[in-house]
DNA sequence: CTGAAAGCGCTAACAA
DNA sequence: TTGTTAGCGCTTTCAG
């Protein structure tokens, strides 16, 4: 094992000070050729790397960024942070991802680290706790699915990243209306429960979208689940076969979308002819199940590059506004006229 | 916003010392009941948080594991993620996720940064840089597809994770062939490409059941490739379509699986009637799917789990043997006879 | 152009 | 039981 090199042993074998050895790490013009060359070797010979712990300590700026997600084996989630990452790349900055899976955020894992920005793609954090961090002088960017006019509400100091979920949704539903579906389920996850008041805006465009063609809201046909794949099956089959079966399905993404459908393959339906099904997010699957999903997409990398971009301004002391992205209704094969 | 908190300022509004603060913070039991109450009033107060950066500087234990991977997209590498994560947490231990998608390796942004322990899950990797990696005394662990005899070369610092994937593999390509076929395509990602005589255990795997059923290796029906989707499907799309048309696809994972059969599908050929098609890994997706993907199970949250253990027994200074995971062969509804 | 020295926030001897 | 202080590895004035 090798122990620990250090900016001292490298000043010590160059003949230099180790003010001389950080400025040539960093780069510095100053510094005579010579100097620089006799550094660059010991910095060899011995095998030294800065730590960068250390650096951050003294400078306060730690180049790293973190990501809090619901459920990183979702494709909608590893797309985006993608795009981040790409982006982020280019900078030298390391991405940390915080997967919070079912657990409750605890606001201690952002402030104890030295972040200097985070990205939060989960409402499992209040805005409380969003505030408190961009308080800190952390860059804080939040994607949410707020439609505009609540953006308003919010803090100037948290990027918003809204991808206009309302109207993609808003178009899905009418299609599914304008095919002849009266009775739609509404079957997604949990976080997107919060009454049917909810600024959830896919939640939302559908109790519009219902109220406008006056079709009556139905409570039975609505569920809210977890994550979990087995707990997805016996849902989508509960749905499939109650009496009070619905004519399409909407799922809250893709993933409930194309495990629907395969259990409603197995119980015997054909998909679209019997019962539609339609998801959201348009992940890349989507495109290759069989049948096809009917989704929204939501331009998913470029979210996260150009998300970066919004935080790399932001750290350079630029206020923003909100930055809203298209989203678009993709009619596939998974949906069609009510038979 | 508020301006950084820092331990000085807890032990003057307390009216004790930095030291007592720190005491008071690591849960130390000598501190008396009344200073530790007063501490943390002023704690609750001026809402400190307690610097993880400097404090890792100081005791060199960083609480930070990078796990190096290849594609977070795929949903193999995150299930295992997640059963790291799972355990890592009960720990208080943060995980950084480093993506190198299809980027080179470069060390230093493992040693730059103080982790306590790395999981490399990807070949680009390479044996040279992991030692110099665990030389440093940082606990590493290597997710690998080499065969159990050859895992004696590696070094006794390095911790090796080894789903059995020839054992997996071969009888994969076993049941293809008892199945009658001899034109079996290797169709799989371009880090399993390391010449006929690859340490790969699947495509070893390949070599030696041709072998073992006197069947003739035909160079033109292996192909290697990106994990870019649209090329994946151009490559799919040429295989399924040459004149020496394969009658078997083995595809390096299930991703490949899947879209390979999308692409036969929409080139009119029914799987798995007139050509059937494998994958690998048994993600969560494979099972969903139409048809259901025939592939070799690995025990992927397991495997995190484990490992995670693993590491912290490392950690703790034990050395340790090899792990080698079972892998099990699932035939579903994407092969079936030649026809 | 180079070096000495202070200090980032924390912990851990050691002293009181 | 509590406080003082040195020092982790680095950057950054400020002198020379």
């Amino acid at each position: 094992m090798v122990s620990r090199v250090t900016r001292k042993d490298v000043a010590k074998d160059a003949g230099v000070s180790t003010a001389t050895v950080s400025n040539v790490m960093n780069n510095k013009d100053f510094v005579s050729e010579e100097l620089r060359e006799r550094v660059l070797a010991s910095v060899k010979r011995l095998g030294y790397k800065p730590n960068l712990t250390a650096k951050s300590l003294k400078t306060a700026i730690s180049m790293q960024i973190a990501v809090i997600t619901n459920d990183i084996t979702n494709q909608f989630f590893t797309e985006v942070i993608v795009g981040i990452e790409e982006e982020a790349y280019k900078y030298g900055y390391t991405i940390t991802i915080i997967n919070l899976a079912d657990r409750d955020f605890n606001i201690d894992i952002i402030l104890e680290r030295q972040y200097d920005g985070v990205f939060v793609m989960t409402d499992n954090v209040s805005m409380h706790d969003l505030k408190n961090i961009a308080d800190r002088n952390i860059a804080t960017a939040f994607f949410s699915n707020i439609s505009n006019k609540d953006i308003e509400d919010f803090s100037e100091d948290i990027i918003m990243f809204c991808p206009d979920e309302y109207t993609g949704a808003k178009n899905l539903f009418q299609y599914l209306i304008d095919n002849g579906h009266e009775k739609i389920a509404f079957f997604s996850s949990r976080r997107l429960k919060q009454g049917v008041k909810s600024k959830d805006m896919r939640l939302r465009a559908y109790v519009d979208a219902l109220e406008e063609n006056d079709i009556e809201l139905d409570e039975s046909l609505m569920d809210f689940n977890t994550n979990d794949i087995k707990k997805i099956v016996t849902a989508a089959h509960k749905i499939l076969t109650s009496e009070n079966r619905p004519t399409a399905i909407f799922a809250g993404n893709d993933y409930y979308a194309m495990i629907t459908v395969s259990v409603a393959k197995s119980l015997g339906f054909d998909v679209p002819r019997d019962i539609s099904i339609v998801g959201f997010d348009n992940i890349p699957m989507s495109s290759i199940f069989s049948p096809k999903i009917t989704t929204v997409d939501m331009p998913k990398r470029n979210m996260g590059v150009l998300a970066f971009k919004e935080m790399m301004e932001k750290m350079n002391g630029k206020t923003l506004k909100p930055v809203v992205f298209p989203t678009k209704l993709i009619v596939r094969e998974s949906s069609g006229k009510k038979n």
